[in-house]
RNA sequence: GGGCGCGUAGCUCAAUAGGCAGAGCAGCGGCCUUUUAAGCCGCGGGUUUAGGGUUCGAUUCCCUACGCGCUCACCA
């Protein structure tokens, strides 16, 4: 079956695989032979430190990653979690039958090995372990990527991301970073005395976005489920509730196109807290990512897709009237309908889209002539009523909310609202937005009343944010893909 | 879904106006006791993504399919 497949290194090592077990040596040992001492990290550290009395021997594991065999010694370097650390074996010191016939004839780059030996300092001043004792740990039967240039080809380093990850040590850097912000968000959430929740992944209705779900059925209760494209119906409801301030870091499902910053599923951060409006939000918003560059160590200075980006608060704030109008002329505001609108940006040679309503004008005015110049941070505050509809209406104008998005090296990061809480005002919006999209079926996406209902017990005055943490690692990673910075990024199967 | 591009050895990459498909690493055999992309000598390894077409001859040109990338569309 299988076999057929193999390749001359494959067959290399599966006989190697077979002779060791023909000569009772397990490949995949239950145990370790001794004990590990010290990771790699730490056994060079002692051994600089002079931690380690004469004589001491240390115990490591790791993954062999490089050999090079001269006669009757070699150098290679064994790698763990902490990193690399080179050791050196001598056949006098480990036995000719040992060195000759297992060393240099049983073990492939790739194989884990357990040694135990003395740190020394090598003529090129690197600090190595003598290796004294070498067992086998377990085998590897595939050979690795070039040891040099790594794994190269897009496709296999993300179906095959194991591989990427063990022969690009800088891939496995990013997924530290993600975890390092993902910390950095909870630690400034909890200190500040929001409540980390988790609400329904399968829900019977979904909302909060404009995006299309992916749905799935419950058996027994024979019922369609739609996975969430967006916490915000559940978080709020929560505020009804009573909690104050309430955040949850989750999954959220978006049947919509993919590319180089959507993936199918991706990571929401949202937060809801009580008795502050989008101002404050955006105080927050400036102090969390402060915090995340903290954590990273960075200051206040980044570096994203060749531009240097400070963070340092406070950022720039411009109403999304003002910014269409410094890069275009036009003041959509005086265009009261999308034929007007239209039609100014016809004589400005914008080209408009035909049929689009006057909300998508406006976000491709937007789209096209701002948001790729919002490089340093950028708070873009006050959208068209028509595309927002759970936030609260300007005081002095209705067809404006209270919502800001913000911007960094060109990446939209995330949206907050003033939140609506206004139950009548609220009931109005849906139907207004069910009825604006055209050849809709009322039934697919019905209205959700508990939302509607749990409104009419009162929401206290609220802000509201959400954030891609996906976006965010490509920020803080320098990464230009979200398939860079999802572990396991969505692809056809083949 | 549309447009453009790409797919060659385990890995990283060459190649031909259409004319025997190559290198480095890795592998195998040999030499080598302070190397670190170790070095030296030798050897093996390919359905050139798949299927079809044109041709004396296709990795190369054409068509179809599959996958990936970029891009557009979609994405309150």
């Amino acid at each position: 079956m299988e076999e057929l497949d193999l390749n001359e290194q494959q067959r290399v090592r599966r006989q190697k695989l077979g002779e060791l077990q023909a000569t009772s040596r397990d490949p995949y040992v239950r145990r370790l032979p001794w004990p590990r001492t010290h990771t790699a990290a730490d056994a060079i550290a002692a051994h600089l430190d002079g931690r380690l009395v004469a004589e001491e021997e240390v115990g490591l594991v790791g993954r062999l990653m490089t050999v090079r065999i001269m006669g009757k010694a070699s150098f290679a370097h064994i790698e763990d979690g902490s990193g690399r650390i080179q050791i050196h074996i001598r056949r006098d010191r480990i036995g000719e039958e040992v060195y000759d016939n297992f060393f240099k004839k049983m073990i492939d780059l790739g194989d884990f090995l357990a040694v135990r030996g003395v740190m020394f300092t090598t003529r090129t001043g690197e600090p190595t372990c003598e290796v004294r004792e070498l067992a086998l740990i377990g085998k590897t039967l595939n050979p690795l990527p070039d040891k040099w240039h790594g794994l190269r080809d897009v496709e296999t380093r993300y179906r095959q991301r194991y591989v990427d990850l063990l022969a690009n040590p800088e891939v496995r850097e990013i997924f530290v970073t993600r975890a390092r912000i993902v910390k950095a968000i909870r630690r400034y959430l909890d200190d500040n005395g929001f409540l980390e929740v988790e609400t329904p992944v399968l829900q019977p209705i979904y909302g909060g976005a404009a995006a299309r779900p992916f749905i799935t059925h419950h058996n027994q209760l024979d019922q369609d489920l739609f996975l969430r494209i967006s916490f915000e119906l559940y978080l709020k409801r929560l505020l009804v509730g009573g909690y104050e301030r309430v955040y949850e870091i989750g999954r959220d499902f978006r049947n919509e196109g993919i590319s180089f910053k959507h993936n199918p599923e991706f990571t929401q951060l949202e937060w809801y807290e009580a008795y502050t409006d989008y101002h404050g939000v955006m105080r927050r918003v400036e102090e969390l990512l402060v915090a995340i560059a903290r954590e990273l160590g960075r200051g206040m200075t980044i570096t994203y897709n060749g531009h240097t980006i400070d963070l340092t608060p406070p950022w720039r704030r411009i109403t999304m009237r003002e910014a269409i109008l410094q890069a275009t002329g036009i003041d959509y505001q005086r265009y009261p309908d999308a034929a007007s609108l239209a039609a100014a940006m016809a004589a400005a040679r914008l080209h408009p889209e035909q049929t689009a309503s006057r909300g998508k004008l406006i976000d491709q005015l937007f789209g096209d002539h701002v948001e790729p110049t919002l490089i340093q941070p950028t708070f873009i505050l006050d959208y068209p009523v028509e595309i927002s509809p759970l936030a609260k209406k300007k005081a002095d104008d209705p067809t404006t909310v209270e919502r800001f998005e913000y911007f960094i090296g060109g990446l939209e990061l995330g949206n907050a609202f003033t939140e609506l809480n206004d139950p009548i005002d609220q009931r109005a919006r849906f139907v207004e937005l069910r009825e604006a999209v055209a050849g809709a079926d009322e039934n697919s996406h019905p209205l959700d009343e508990d939302f509607l209902n749990a409104l009419c017990y009162g929401m206290p005055p609220t802000g509201g944010f959400g954030t891609g943490i996906d976006r965010l690692t490509m920020l803080f990673a320098d990464k230009q893909s979200i398939r860079e910075v999802i572990l396991f990024p969505h692809l056809r199967t083949t």
